[in-house]
DNA sequence: GTCTATAGTCGGATAGAC
DNA sequence: GTCTATCCGACTATAGAC
């Protein structure tokens, strides 16, 4: 047994550079940034530790890499729902009801790949520990994934209440909490998955979801609308 | 300058083992477990490194008693309000108007100390942190804190809805969905001040989130009860 | 209880054979 | 491009003077 390197985990095909991709995505999520090693990723990956430094140019070129891999990943799934919407909106300014239709539509793709997508976990974990220590590649999240999601959903809104075209900072504020209480299946998946007893999300727990969630933004705009006086 | 320790940092005051636990508040929070290093630690508190082992029996048990201290003071605040509308429950199962009234006053209270608390930021990156990669510290978090907030917000809604008193699968996910989008404010601060413009929570900032976010639970609840048919 | 000095371990990167 | 062996730095913890 002089050789040290594994046999190949289960994940682990393609190239060199694409096992390295999916296991630092594994790695670095679970342990961060500074608690992964570039000896654990290569091991996960099955690959030579030297073809870290070799690849990437170091383990913050391979952290790189994987960043921008979840920001391609995501925005392949979302570019399509995105440029529908961007396309209907270029016409003509939509009425408040196929306003909310098209935003229903768009949340409930959100909710599905966030809370129902096989990648999802792996690339969340990531994306919040960016959240709350951002690093250089924070920008790239923020301009890549974040911004779009909520200016889109901002103009939505500002389109169902009617008032504005552009969004004024309350209604950006709305579209805010429309689009956090989604991430927090994620973010607080671990507490929820407690308070319910469940293991995990299964097909059935994200279709659930969707469904309550669809229900809550149904009725929240709702309200908005016919509710008496704001305070 | 043979002397390395510095002069005590602005905020450590108190004894040494104090000093090290707002120390620790501090480093864990921004560096992860791993990305903290005792050095830190140490240097913040402006205390010698050696007291770590001494005080705490190492870098883990510090660990451990800045998560005790974080649940002790977050209790601290919460308790009176928990224990109020605990007390009115006992007496009497309320009418839905009066627990929608229980409700706002302690989802306004937690919008007060998640967003506008000069602790929460600190302590909420070490419990985000838990909830990503769980270590042994977590089980202290989910019963001390989650739970009891999330129960506590499920029988409120129960009584809103006025259908149960012990609330179903489907009313704890409506529970989690409100904590989860008043949560959303710390988890994803860093997207939320870039996509205003912002440079932190002010106080004028803190009211405007109290408002919406009442406004949004009362505008949901409302479009529960009134909406026409569920889909 | 608090300090200095140091032991022991481990991580990232590189050199150089293949 | 891929491997082994190794260097160097940084970390936690401890020993022992005060």
């Amino acid at each position: 047994m002089v050789q040290t390197t594994q046999a190949k985990s289960a994940t682990a095909t393609g190239t060199t550079s694409n096992r390295l991709i999916e296991a630092g995505l594994d790695i670095f999520g679970e342990c961060g940034y500074t608690g992964a090693t570039t000896r654990m990723i290569a091991d996960q990956g099955g690959v030579n530790l030297a073809a870290i430094p070799y690849h990437f140019g170091g383990k913050e070129g391979l952290y790189g890499a994987v960043i921008k891999h979840i920001i391609t990943t995501v925005r392949g799934q979302l570019d399509p729902i995105l440029a529908e919407i961007e396309k209907r909106v270029a016409q003509s300014t939509p009425a408040p009801e196929e306003a909310q239709e098209l935003l229903e539509k768009f949340l409930g793709r959100l909710v599905d790949f966030i809370v129902g997508s096989k990648e999802a976990p792996r690339f969340s974990r990531i994306i919040l520990r960016e959240q709350m220590s951002p690093s250089n590649a924070y920008d790239n999240i923020y301009t890549g994934l974040m911004q779009p999601i909520l200016n889109m959903v901002a103009m939505l809104l500002a389109a169902i209440t009617g008032t504005e075209t552009e969004p004024d900072r309350e209604t950006r504020l709305r579209a805010f909490i429309f689009i956090g209480q989604i991430m927090a299946f994620r973010f607080a998946r671990e507490t929820l998955i407690r308070n319910l007893g469940l293991e995990g999300y299964s097909s059935g727990e994200t279709a659930e979801i969707h469904r309550i969630v669809l229900e809550q933004t149904r009725a929240a705009l709702f309200g908005l609308k016919n509710l008496p006086g704001k305070k």
